[in-house]
DNA sequence: TCAAAATGATAGCAATACTATTATATTTGC
DNA sequence: GCAAATATAATAGTATTGCTATCATTTTGA
């Protein structure tokens, strides 16, 4: 599987680099380093000059590839969600049953925690982490109309899309195919910061699938509730 | 209400301030023009001198009542909830049907949209939405362990508390309140913030109150059809 | 092989997030 | 009413951040 997806190149909307990072040994490093980085020291902590100094390269370089850190967490984010939506196709190929497909992709959002796979060196989980605690931070500001123009969100867009598409399947009459699967995606990375961190805000159970299971329950009742 | 509430004092987790801003005039005036300057700048653009220039008071005094821009955020953040938490008490007092209580508990986070309500001079419905775009901040960070020790997010847990235990009387079998609800609110304000950014993620309606309508169905959805 | 492109080395700059010091008001307890 | 305590103002300073600019050097591809 991830050999398969070794081959892939993920596209990226170019709005979102100076330089295309995968053209080069120096831009693949600034990928490589900034997972590691930012898993590390959160994305407030981390800068330019600390990324230069684990790279070896000057601070300056690194702007000639990102214009800025938020530019940097906006492609490591939409390129996680590019990857995503070749994941998801494999995944659901060949499956017949919608119900089944839903499953299979609201299981995958949440799979990185288990297993480990790595792209162009990059170790997933750590980028998955990344999602988790600071995807968020890409949007909730006053940019998020450039950013968004820029096309920073399409990959995210384009998987809330895939999947909304299963949803209308099981029941075309739903009227809120986007609105559970953001509210279930952004949910589902939320209680595993929680149950790290504030548990008294999760219901943390001793199965590691429970969040998994809990949203895909969710999921179906709302869908087929619905008239 | 809001007179009823004009003569409450909310409790705020004194780990939250140097000095509590309720107890003078300048703490005060750092709480509205720090509600106003978040609401139009966002908090990254906001900074203590800026909030000095327009309280007409020097950086420094501002620093003599919050640590950092952060505890302010977090005593902010704190302090609504902690107001809505009293809104919940007078909300659902005396209403015997668990099922509209919890109704109401859900309706009420999202209503600050609607209404307009001042305390201390500050207009909730301003808190009201630096609790969609700012809120996550102040947890999903590598201090959230030291913010969460200060007392931080108190206030945000007894809030979900109250709200879990009307749940548990519709169904004491439910095994995820908190999780079920922390999805409900964080999506809430999220589903807001995509109605105006991010349309693709969402599924805008006419109506005003979609938002609240869809995530009561949700919930009662999922409590009644666990078993 | 030679020009173009990428990278390195270095400098600089305005803003941020604070801390520290001293002077001046203001409040308060007696 | 007045001294003492406290709060605030005025000012300065510092390390870091988030960039931009310049020029030398290395790499590259045609």
């Amino acid at each position: 599987m991830d050999n398969l997806l070794a081959n892939l190149k993920i596209k990226v909307s170019d709005g979102l680099f100076q330089i295309d990072p995968f053209t080069s040994k120096l831009g693949k490093s600034i990928i490589f380093h900034s997972v590691e980085m930012i898993t590390e020291l959160g994305f407030e902590k981390f800068t330019f000059k600390k990324l230069g100094e684990s790279i070896g390269s000057p601070e300056a370089s690194i702007y000639r590839y990102f214009k800025s850190k938020n530019q940097l967490l906006c492609y490591l984010i939409s390129w996680y969600w590019g990857w995503m939506e070749c994941r998801l196709m494999l995944e659901i190929a060949n499956i017949s049953c919608p119900n089944v497909r839903l499953e299979k992709s609201i299981a995958l959002v949440l799979s990185n925690a288990n297993e480990n796979i790595f792209i162009e060196d990059v170790e997933m989980n750590k980028l998955h982490q990344i999602i988790i605690s600071e995807s968020i931070k890409t949007y909730l500001n006053k940019d998020v109309d450039t950013s968004n123009k820029e096309g920073a969100f399409l990959n995210y867009k384009q998987f809330v899309e895939r999947v909304s598409k299963i949803i209308n399947e099981i029941n075309p009459k739903y009227k809120y195919p986007q609105m559970l699967l953001t509210t279930i995606f952004e949910g589902a990375h939320l209680q595993v910061f929680f149950g790290e961190h504030l548990p008294r805000l999760t219901n943390k159970q001793n199965t590691p699938d429970y969040i998994t299971k809990f949203y895909i329950n969710l999921a179906l009742q709302s869908i087929n509730s619905s008239i």
